[in-house]
DNA sequence: CTGTCAAGTTTACACCGTGTCAAGTGACAC
DNA sequence: GTGTCACTTGACACGGTGTAAACTTGACAG
């Protein structure tokens, strides 16, 4: 970004999503900086805090897939039922992607301001697109008449958490595969009208 | 427990109860010192860690509200729909009661080997009330039939993980109450035969 | 060739929270 | 009065984050 070297910072981002991908826990700065092979104190030349390296490092991650583009299908999508399961599919397969930092940032949410609100700001993001399925649903009358929109957002929110896919993949074991299938079907169920 | 004065040690419990439950985060040893009127070395001399402590506290919350008698009503149901609900409705309403010291606890799962097994044990429970919720849907013939028991038992497990009652009742501002239908609402859709 | 500047390295240290240790105090038992 | 038990006081080690300052190295300008 700034002064100092742009190769370094990306190896230091580098290092940092390889080592929280690999889910090694308790990921020190120190060990960041042995893994891009740079002192401890190169890595505070580029980032002056933990919570900014992992925050930067989401971002890193986000230019490296593309996110837009994993959107598109969903947003181009004809009707509210095809939304909805595109975005499913959509945001259900870049969660193992931004799963390790996520972790490393939820971790520190209790006691540093900075990684709270840079976590909860991407969460908003994907309210607001579990907030565009339900706009579609309803536009196509296909969603649940007792349910207003917001509830259904917050249900559909609350489906597609981070730790929801946490909990059925690594406690539970499941794949990724089963897991979105469940996810299209639980919320099909959840937010659709039962009629047809 | 053992040779120290019992009075101390339920004045600390009680402390670290209340100073969890009022929503503080960053409850240190010396916070729970201070608010039972004790030294922060007599906590150690109670409790050797602090992950120790935090599992006495649930323990002591259990104790004090009879948490078996909370889920006789689910055990003593008559159909497997019933035996949901009331399941539903008995865990759903204890989780405010151990949200706090569950919060702390879950927070030291990654660098806490002690503190993650504590609490995947008391999820682990969770999940065999969820099961045997299960058992008996499917003798009702009620389970829907796509779905193995394995399945709908951790899909039921996940519906009611305490983070989702974290991210409804604190992210999303839901009352308990709205909670507990919407959960009842919703594992009925994920879980029971459509026809009817 | 030399001076300077920028990027990184090395070493040292402050701060915080957990956990340990050892000596001291005060009440109560016998 | 002498133990002994529960607790206090004060000191310290450790690990991780973040800061500070002095030193090195390489590139580039004049």
């Amino acid at each position: 970004m700034s002064s100092p070297n742009l190769n370094t910072r990306t190896r230091i981002l580098d290092a940092t999503w390889k080592l929280l991908e690999s889910g090694d826990l308790q990921v020190r700065m120190s060990d960041i900086a042995k893994a891009a092979g740079v002192s401890r104190q190169a890595v505070y030349l580029h980032f002056p805090t933990r919570a900014e390296l992992l925050v930067a490092t989401t971002h890193h991650i986000d230019a490296a897939h593309d996110v837009d583009g994993l959107l598109a299908a969903s947003r181009a999508s004809k009707s509210g039922r095809d939304r909805l399961n595109l975005f499913i599919e959509a945001w259900g397969n870049y969660i193992p992607s931004i799963y390790g930092v996520g972790r490393a940032l939820m971790a520190m949410q209790d006691h540093d301001e900075e990684a709270r609100k840079a976590w909860a700001g991407r969460m908003q993001a994907v309210r607001h697109g579990c907030e565009a399925a339900v706009r579609a649903l309803e536009n196509d009358k296909d969603l649940r008449p007792d349910l207003s929109s917001e509830e259904a957002t917050d249900l559909l929110w609350m489906l597609l958490s981070v730790r929801n896919w946490e909990h059925l993949t690594r406690q539970s074991g499941w794949s990724q595969q089963a897991y979105v299938e469940n996810m299209k079907d639980l919320a099909g169920k959840a937010l659709l009208v039962s009629t047809e």
